[in-house]
DNA sequence: AGACTCACG
DNA sequence: ACGTACGTGAGTCTC
């Protein structure tokens, strides 16, 4: 690694920076008050240059970076375009990241720092630095991080190329790099008096539930402990365990096991309000609050490109993927996120897009026609395997319907569907066999990709997306069988992964010249929500509607339904207009 | 650090 | 006789 030559002085530099035709950077930061603390780079010739930049070199910097014939690569970018994009710099033509290129030769991996690629794809050792590293100790390492970054470039470009992966990364997951980075900049208005003032009311409502179930426990103990739940449950109380599912430690108190066991006893009717309290008081009405930016008032969470095995994206501190959506208290948490004075809450989502996947690419003729016929799709399923008239659907027939399409994307079992249904197992087992004979074409497909899997040893989406199953191979039949359901979810979730990420490159690109004040403030898998100002609602939700389902031609339509409001929890339909 | 539980799609 | 529906992230308890 002391092989690399280093460049001395600054303006020198920065001229040959602006002849490369490509060079790899790497942004150190603050993490407290996310400032540019330096910059190292590396040249085609293997040249490294650590610059410690103030306002005048990151002005010169600013017509480089925006170059866009001069490509640039890095590794984990997304964080590197957002200080830039924070110093006025809008960066054009990253064409590789090293975390993203690793991730899709390997998305189950989970790791993608530099010190683990530099071991496993070019067998160096780059440790951390020391805790207690001196100053120029940080500065070599950044300046050898550069290095490896360019090695590690010419190491991946190759193997992306023989996975068939390039096309992938070219045309989506690099796109969608500077999408990411403007979402997370641009951050979600919260109202934190609609948290506060709720979390005041479910604190009142868990005291006095917590006095009752003491009250019927006989004792006081700590509710948030499921052993001790267990103990006074199953001892003191002294109720059967039979048919509970169970865990590394003991008997499960999970909710639907809570939900057996209130005929026996009503304190489990009071452990469930009691825990689904709880959960949104810690981890929503208390939480949120305070990661609101004091700079910007708003949550910016992060959205990430490199976690999932399936290629959707995931999002974290905060987690805004799974904010609640039901209950009383779940809409008073959605209504928090608001939209500021003069705009509005606009929201897309994808229609039944899994089940949509699933009828395109089994190419079952039965299930294309229901989508063809725009019907609701769980009452044709449920007329179909019931042999019954829509109209005489009852709503549950339908729920059954609409479990065992949902089942059917997970790779169900009997028993699966018979717990989730609430039905016996000989019933759920009828109910299957009549699915795969009404819908044939999936019932061959989901053989096919378990097929392919044990045949390549992964599995793919219509975009080429990998996931690897080496336990497809497993001796063991459990562990087979778990890589066989995660082979038939993949190619369907990672290609509705797929799908919204196109349409999200779209959207940001053309979004500007539609209404340039409108924002992407969120992605759930598969709904965007926008920001907008309110004079632009009409055009914008009809051109995103638009983008979303043109973005790709399958063999039935893709529907995107809008919503509207003045936060994420009172959306209404929007009706678009014929001009 | 791992287990448990539960919020979302 | 049995542990069987996919993919996540976070709060809490326990050791």
């Amino acid at each position: 690694m002391s092989s690399c030559k280093i460049i001395q002085d600054k303006n020198d530099f920065l001229k040959k920076l602006a002849k490369e035709r490509a060079f790899v950077f790497n942004i150190d930061s603050s993490l407290s008050t996310e400032k540019i603390t330096g910059i190292s780079f590396c040249l085609s010739d293997a040249e490294t240059f650590y610059l410690s930049p103030d306002k005048k070199s990151l002005t010169k910097l600013k017509p480089i970076f925006e170059n866009r014939k001069i490509e640039k690569w890095g590794h984990d970018l997304k964080q590197s375009i957002k200080l830039l994009s924070q110093n006025g710099i809008d960066i054009q033509s990253i064409t590789f990241d090293t975390a993203i290129a690793a991730y899709l030769l390997n998305p189950g991996a989970r790791n993608y720092n530099l010190e683990t690629l530099a071991s496993t794809k070019l067998q160096k050792e780059f440790p951390l630095p020391e805790k207690n590293a001196s100053p120029d100790d940080l500065l070599e390492y950044s300046r050898q991080s550069a290095l490896i970054i360019w090695q590690l470039k010419e190491a991946l470009l190759p193997e992306l190329e023989e996975a068939n992966l390039l096309k992938l990364f070219k045309e989506i997951e690099l796109p969608l790099l500077p999408v990411l980075a403007e979402i997370e900049n641009n951050g979600v208005k919260i109202n934190s008096t609609i948290l506060e003032n709720a979390s005041k009311k479910v604190t009142i409502i868990l005291d006095e539930l917590a006095k009752k179930i003491y009250k019927m426990a006989g004792e006081e103990f700590n509710l948030d402990s499921p052993i001790q739940l267990r103990k006074i449950l199953f001892e003191k109380l002294g109720l059967k365990t039979q048919g509970l599912g169970r865990g590394k430690t003991g008997v499960s108190t999970s909710a639907g096991d809570l939900q057996k066991l209130k005929k026996a006893h009503p304190i489990a009717g009071e452990m469930l309000q009691y825990r689904e309290l709880a959960k949104l008081n810690s981890t929503y009405l208390e939480a949120l609050p305070k990661l609101i930016d004091k700079k910007t008032g708003r949550i910016h969470a992060d959205f990430n490109q490199t976690v999932t095995s399936t290629g959707r994206l995931s999002s974290s501190d905060p987690n805004l993927q799974n904010i609640p959506t039901k209950g009383e208290f779940g809409k008073v948490i959605r209504e928090a996120f608001i939209a500021p004075a003069g705009t509005k809450i606009l929201a897309a989502d994808y229609a039944h897009i899994e089940l949509r996947i699933i009828a395109s690419l089994a190419d079952d003729e039965e299930m294309i026609r229901a989508f063809k016929n725009g019907e609701d799709i769980h009452s044709q399923t449920a007329s179909k395997i019931w042999g019954i008239d829509l109209k005489d659907v009852t709503p549950e027939i339908r729920r059954a319907a609409k479990t065992i399409n949902f089942g059917v994307t997970y790779g169900m079992g009997a028993k699966g569907l018979a717990e989730s249904a609430e039905i016996s197992i000989n019933e759920a087992r009828e109910f299957i066999q009549k699915y795969f004979e009404v819908y044939e074409g999936v019932s061959n497909f989901l053989r096919e990709t378990k097929e392919k899997a044990y045949d390549l040893g992964y599995v793919e989406t219509i975009f080429g997306r990998k996931r690897y199953l080496p336990e497809i191979f497993s001796p063991i039949p459990m562990v087979k069988a778990e890589a066989e359901r995660m082979a038939i979810n993949m190619p369907i979730q990672g290609t509705a992964a797929d799908i919204i990420k196109m349409a999200m490159i779209k959207i940001h690109r053309d979004l500007p010249k539609v209404s340039p004040r409108s924002k992407i403030i969120l992605q759930v898998h598969d709904e965007l929500v926008f920001e907008t100002p309110e004079k632009d609602l009409e055009k914008v939700a009809k051109f995103v509607k638009d983008a979303m389902e043109k973005i790709i031609k399958l063999k039935v339509p893709i529907i995107a339904e809008m919503k509207v409001g003045d936060s994420w929890g009172e959306l209404k339909k929007f009706v678009i207009h014929n001009s």
